[in-house]
DNA sequence: TGTACATCAGTGAACGCGCGTTCACTGATGTAC
DNA sequence: TGTACATCAGTGAACGCGCGTTCACTGATGTAC
């Protein structure tokens, strides 16, 4: 279905020098670090402080800030994709799902709620329109299979289960110590999908 | 159990000049417009500009962005514990834990989060550490009800339930014009809470 | 009721700060010969 | 393999901006007489 350019060498992509693609990788793994501190409205300076780098130079590989973020988000969607990818072989079609939406509740909360912002909004995905469609198709595989040979409820949609993915995210990153865990609250959630315990039934 | 100090009036608090107090409420208005707005991190100035009051003004009543945020909440809080208190009484205890939730829902929302900055992060509540407090003792006595004469299952908590819904509501706001609908996702999880419609039985 | 005055409150220019962003200049790289 | 050079990339001082915050000054209020 995708159109072929060659023998997979990106062909678009002019060679780079070796300082400027050294310096990238620089700025995306300080990116990574500082937008994973200060959230994804961080400061571009300090990334570019971070990465030992002028800011000019930042501003030459990523004139946007969602370029940036996008660079950061993308290696994370590539290995979540890879993820739900394998899963959709798995046996039991439920527990795919319940395994991918903790990994992607992982992947939410490492960037306190950057995931978020590129994910819920549409707006700020404009860098990288791919990041957003790429997990929903990921998540839609998942859910599909899910409500045809599981138990999943078939009236809950993948913008659902996203947004409240993406919501236990927010309300339970930087905040006090002593909040639930995160992958409780996604169980709970999950246990409303799969139609989970009765509470006339013991746990 | 509360100490009187006298026959109701305000002992505590001098009286305030005329001014002062029409000028509290001015910020006050001004302040819940633009946090609205733009989040709980929004500009005091221009909440002073919005007040049409400088900016010394704003730090003479509120030295405080937290005694900003407090006092905007405070009437919301206010009517969200009534509300919990009259619906004490109400027949259906589960309902009665539903129509709740949906309120708060609404608070939070309202808000931008910023019920979600005071109430979920201890440190941002030092300014007024009851609101926290109030909004938990309220949804504690609906819980307790719903899980003694009601349905709700006994391993849910109050956190549980702060932290879904404020999840919520920071998920669902300012985003895409088209997700889905935060009383649509509220229901989902309180499916899981009341153990909800099971996929084999029909909506 | 009218006036004088103490004090409470408001004003807004000003400061320092860090941010995003630019651009003239310097330096490194890779290539052509 | 060695050298000259075009160009690609990095540098970092500098700019404008809006923010939070302060404070010397002005004005309004309420009270005492």
């Amino acid at each position: 279905m995708t159109t072929e350019y060659g023998s997979g060498a990106a062909p678009a992509v002019p060679p780079r020098r070796l300082d400027a693609r050294l310096n990238r990788e620089r700025l995306v793994a300080a990116a990574r670090e500082v937008f994973a501190e200060a959230g994804p409205g961080a400061s571009l300076n300090e990334i570019a402080r971070r990465a030992g780098v002028g800011p000019g130079t930042l501003y030459r590989h990523f004139p946007d800030r969602t370029d940036l973020l996008a660079a950061v988000l993308r290696d994370r969607i590539e290995t979540l994709c890879a993820r739900a990818e394998h899963l959709l072989d798995a046996r039991d079609a439920d527990d795919a799902l319940r395994r991918w939406l903790h990994d992607f509740l992982d992947h939410a909360r490492a960037n306190q709620g950057m995931g978020g912002a590129l994910l819920v909004e549409t707006a700020s995905a404009a860098g990288d329109p791919d990041c957003r469609r790429r997990i929903v198709d990921a998540a839609s595989g998942l859910l599909d299979r899910a409500q045809r040979d599981g138990t999943a409820r078939a009236d809950v949609t993948v913008d659902d289960l996203v947004h409240l993915v993406v919501g236990i995210a927010l309300s339970t990153t930087g905040g006090e110590p002593t909040g639930p865990e995160p992958p409780r609250l996604l169980e709970l959630v999950l246990d409303a999908v799969f139609g989970g315990p009765r509470p006339d039934s013991p746990g």
